[in-house]
Order: C-alpha cells, then structure tokens, then sequence
DNA sequence: AAATTCCGTTGATAAATGTCAACGGTTTAA
DNA sequence: TTAAACCGTTGACATTTATCAACGGAATTT
C-alpha cells in the first residue's frame, strides 16, 4: 500500500530513509478512498491534511460569483494535494477540491505531517525541493498565462502534461487553461486539420 | 547602508540574529548602484547573485519572438531580486532583469549565499518564508489571470499593489497585466468616468 | 535651446474569445 | 431499460482585447 509513496520520496531526496522513517511513515499516512466527486477540502475549511494520490485523478478550483467553476490545478498518480497556503497560514481556503475518479490516497495529518518535515531528513529535503519547483512551475504557467495566446497555452499543455488531456474531459481542461469548452474545441478541430 | 537589509531580516525571521551574523552579513553583502535601464541579469546568463533593493526600482521580462516584452515582476525597495530558478539549478535565465529607476542594492553571490541559508538560522527561516509566500503569490496571480478581466485585474493591482501604479508608465503596468498600453489606458479613463 | 525620445490617449478596424442555443452521442443513474 | 445528465461540437452573434496609426505634451538628451 505505501509502496508508491516510499518509492516517490526516495526518488526525490539524496538522504536514505532509516527502517525506523519507514516504520513511522507507514503508521502515519493513512489509507483512504475518495469517491468520484467527494470532496477532500471545500471551500472555507482550512486545509487539515496532507495528501498523496496513489490511483486516481483530483482537481482543485474557485467558484465565482456567476457560479463559473475556474479550475486551478489538477493532480493524478503520485501527486500531493492540498492547499499549501491555508494549511500553512491556518486560514480558511479559497479553493475546493474533489476527487474527479474513484480516488486513492494516502494522507497524514498537518500535525504529524510538521513532525516528519522537521525529524525526517529525506522528508523535509523532499519537500523543501517539491515546494521550489512548484514555486517555478507557477511562475511559468504564469507567464503562459499573461503572453501566450490560447492555441500556445493548449499546445504547451498537450507537450508537457499529454496525461492530463487523457484523464480529463475537455471542459475541465478548457477552464485550467483559462477558456471556455467551446474555444477548446475549436483550437482542437483547427489544429487537427492543419 | 545595511540598515534596511538587517531590518528586514530582523522583521522577517524569529530568530534573533548575534553579532556575528550583523558582521558577517555587512561583509558580504556589499553595495552597488545600477544605473537606469542597466541589466542586472540578461536572458542566458546563470543568476549569480541574491540582490536586496535598498532603493530604487527594477523590473523582469521576457522578450518573445516578434521582440515584444513581457514584464514578469516589478520590485522596489526591501524587495529581492534575481532568479531564483536559476540561481538553484544553474540553469541559463530566460529573463531579463535591468534597473527602471537609479537604484541602489546590497548584493552578494550564490556561494556566500548558501554559507549563510544554513549557517544563520535566522536567514535560513526567512527564506523558506519569503520562497512559500513567492509561491502563494503566484498561485493568486495565475488564477487572476486566468479567470478574471483585464479590468478585475487592474482593480486588484490598484488596491494590492499601488506602489507600483506611482513608481512605473502605464505601458510596463500593462505589460504585467497582460495587455496593451491602449487597453489600460481605456481601462482607466472609462474607469475615472464612472 | 533644439531635437529627440518617451508617454498616454484616441480613433478605426481586426482578431480572439465569450455567450447562448441547439444537436446528437455517450455515459450514468433511477 | 428508460430517463436524465454529461460531453463535445457547431452556428450566430456579442464582447473583449489587440493592432496600427496618429497626435500633443512632457521628459530627456544633445
């Protein structure tokens, strides 16, 4: 059951995990099962949990204030989920989160999450890197954003993220990219003619 | 001349810093002045050093391939400036850093930077800070501009950020935006009317 | 002091994207 | 197994934003 998770944190840190940082590992983080469309965090709670998918497919996004669902992130196999920033300010989220598939996680709480970050070595290298590269990631998709049109921003997803447009359905992946379902499929009907 | 960097310091970080790390920091950190429209850093160079801006103002942008610039980031003072992904993998930059107004930094390079990010405690606590706020600020950013106007946008730079709207033209604020000049302008006086 | 560049604005028009409505084909649920 | 909800597509049209060109005033450089 934690087989992904172990593999997943020693893939990403030079610091070898002790039988004792297994041991603890396993007994922290949690099975659960997350049915397609439960929640993991609605919007106003704060995010309590920290959260690896082993199988399955979350999305996180906003409501605004039409009801217009803007999806923000989307997250697959060997993924954290989660809002950094309200389990980290302890503040309400402005983000809702559910399970898009029959989900898989493994979760642990902000508690004994705090522990690990700071007793197991490989866990708070792992995650002090993850955070730097998310940080980056943003900044790109950010500029994305800002510079490229519509068409640019599909292509680029297609090339590096080719799983998401499998796992799921194109009006999701028309709001991550910040357009309606209808301008998605004309990108795509365009571009397959070209 | 290091006041407002240990000020800063001081504000950002709960540890209190010896006075050795006063000495050590006054050493390494040494001024320099850029001119106006001087670079700090131009795209494919590695970012080599970690820059404090005492005073004065700088921006970040990219050039795409029709020669229009794209800003990425607006600093003033009490902010840090560089590439953080490229400092950390050593990888050329994609942006351009130059100065907007005369400006006034304490700057010092990657090698001394890493001394200091694990041997003062204090420095180390405030970056893990300043990098996971960087990221909160860019996930807000990316979902501004994915769901809404360029108005909403505006809006929300005028009341988040109004700082910027007083030491930058309309034409870079746009280009942070993501629009044109001509766009903001209208943004503006229809704005004022009502 | 003159010349030049920079800056914000405006108008006319084009291009990109959104909105609304309708349709058939799935998939899902009763 | 039937009804309902979901999904992608398409058409007509509206809205937002970009593009191109021109202008006058301010700031900067010569």
């Amino acid at each position: 059951m934690h087989e992904s998770l172990l593999k997943y944190i020693r893939n990403h840190s030079t610091t070898t995990l002790t039988e004792q940082d297994v041991e603890a590992i396993k007994k922290t983080f949690v099975h659960k099962h997350y049915r397609k469309r439960q929640y993991l965090l609605q919007e106003g709670e704060v995010s309590k949990y920290v959260v690896f998918i082993i199988k399955g497919a979350m999305r996180q996004y906003t409501v605004d204030a039409k009801g217009i669902e803007h999806v923000s992130r989307l997250s697959i196999e060997n993924w954290w989920v989660g809002d950094r920033e309200s389990s980290t300010n302890l503040t309400p989220s402005i983000y809702n989160i559910d399970a898009w598939e029959e989900t898989d996680v493994l979760q642990t709480t902000l508690t004994d999450f705090a522990k690990y970050l700071s007793h197991i070595a490989a866990f708070g290298e792992m995650f002090r890197k993850l955070d730097e590269r998310h940080a980056f990631a943003m900044q790109k998709r950010l500029n994305a954003a800002i510079s490229m049109t519509a068409e640019q921003r599909y292509n680029d997803l297609e090339k590096n993220y080719p799983q998401f447009l499998q796992r799921f359905p194109q009006h999701i992946i028309a709001s991550y990219l910040g357009i309606t379902k209808e301008t998605l499929s004309r990108i795509r009907t365009q571009t397959v003619k070209k």
